[in-house]
DNA sequence: GTAACTGAGTACCTCAAGGTAACCTTCAAG
DNA sequence: CTTGAAGGTTACCTTGAGGTACTCAGTTAC
């Protein structure tokens, strides 16, 4: 029955057009990525993602675990010890965004091509 | 032969990382949606994107016409008439951004559901 | 001659994401 | 009693994506 859909991206008020743009943000995919294998720690995370701050890291975080994409588990140890894991749905994220991530890394090449292109005919003939 | 992975997302230097963070701005993911089925006007872009201003369609499909994803066709017609399309490069997005688009709305509820226990266990009982 | 249509360019402004730097906690090592 | 580790938090600042408003071009309609 999917004869009524009660969210369309391209409504600008529907919830799920803030919940698509929450998923691309800047750090979410490479988040989602690095803990698609299994758990890791908070410092794992920070050193996989290269160029993130601790803040943003936490930022991001706390903002999956509060739309139920990621568990966190901290243990009382000292030093602490932070654990992050995909929930059930964050795991259905893995293979949209690993389809993205990839399409990326493949098809980088064509881009920058295309883009030295369009800028040699576009600014040198003025 | 795919031993060497010249682009790597989580690297910050990698250009895959802006490629990806091109991809998943606020309205290419949207854009490409529409452009999807085929191709389509600068107007009817902008009524189906709802909440796009003209200015920022512009600035959009501009990079996505630089970045080799959409042709465009300017006819010399009176009122002007540009057509929009998505190239073969950009077709090959159309399945991942779907996915990802299709998971927004599908999940939405879900989201919206975790993030309001999440907001009631933790703003209430302090 | 002036309004409308269509796609766009430009100047200016706003706002929020993201970055920097400092500090906090607890325990162990020295 | 200072340092270091891990995982934060907070205050403050920067940046740039995106928004508003105005203008333009060329032709038809009135």
């Amino acid at each position: 029955m999917d004869a009524v859909r009660p969210f369309d991206v391209l409504d600008p008020a529907c919830p799920s057009r803030s919940v698509l743009r929450h998923l691309t943000d800047r750090w979410t995919p490479l988040v989602v990525g690095v803990l698609a294998p299994g758990p890791a720690r908070f410092g794992e995370i920070r050193d996989q993602v290269g160029g993130v701050t601790a803040k943003v890291l936490t930022q991001t975080l706390r903002s999956m675990e509060r739309d139920g994409l990621v568990d966190r588990r901290a243990l009382p140890t000292m030093p602490p010890r932070v654990d992050y894991e995909l929930t059930p749905l964050g795991r259905t994220l893995v293979g949209p965004l690993d389809a993205l991530r990839s399409w990326a890394e493949r098809h980088a090449g064509e881009v920058l091509g295309a883009r030295a292109s369009y800028d040699a005919q576009d600014g040198a003939p003025g």
